[in-house]
DNA sequence: TCAATTGTTCAATGACCATTGAAATGAATG
DNA sequence: CATTCATTTCAATGGTCATTGAACAATTGA
């Protein structure tokens, strides 16, 4: 007779960060800083390009930060923002974690989604 | 001038799978999947390990097929579920795409979590 | 200093989501 | 055929979240 967990703070904290990416804008706003590398990109900038308006796009990033998913540096009157890659890679490990003690059919199953994006 | 699009059926697809990995009880139901492989689990025995009501589960199950993140199969009076293993690979692929064009620090990044992982 | 630019915060609204108990389905067993 | 077992469906509850407009900083340049 094993002790149930049933209240796990990682599988909180990695919910919390699939959680934020688990939205459409939130999802296209990280890929779009996926796709502009470290340097990253301004608000305003960010706003444009996925077209949604500027205070929305804010508490989106809110979300995504307390997440740590995207970090922020201000510069001049605009503030910067860019993806955090360990947090992510952190995240997609956890998410495939044990599947390869026992199963390492499932890792060679994923092999080919990840080859097709790197 | 771009024309702007904000509104991307692709997003809203990985979106809602994201979402539906999003939530404490739904990610140790798939993260419990992935461990016991290809051959998947009843719900009644999902249930006890996750520690959750049966009728919750049962509804948590459904936003994670919906998702096509898990597939079930009926055996006798049980239900047994499994994970999708491409649908999981494509999530992820689509979660890190663009991210080598022009930036394949950002792929290097990734790769620790993986190892980790698999 | 005045005004324009760049972003954020706040409050309010409506929409969606998780959880619960009770009832219902559907398959196996006696 | 009635019963048990495994699981789902339903309705109702409270809670959380996304979006909007308006107001509020903070920085820059005239």
């Amino acid at each position: 007779m094993t002790i149930e967990m049933n209240d796990n703070p990682a599988d909180d904290e990695a919910a919390a960060r699939l959680s934020a990416l688990g939205h459409p804008t939130r999802l296209r706003v990280f890929r779009t800083l996926i796709a502009a590398g470290p340097d990253g990109m301004p608000a305003g900038e960010l706003a444009a390009r996925v077209g949604v308006a500027k205070n929305n796009l804010s508490s989106h990033l809110n979300v995504l930060r307390q997440g740590g998913l995207i970090v922020m540096r201000p510069s001049g009157r605009s503030r910067i923002y860019a993806v955090d890659l360990d947090t992510i890679a952190a995240t997609i490990g956890y998410l495939v974690s044990d599947c390869c003690q026992g199963h390492p059919e499932v890792c060679e199953a994923l092999s080919p989604g990840m080859e097709r994006a790197c």
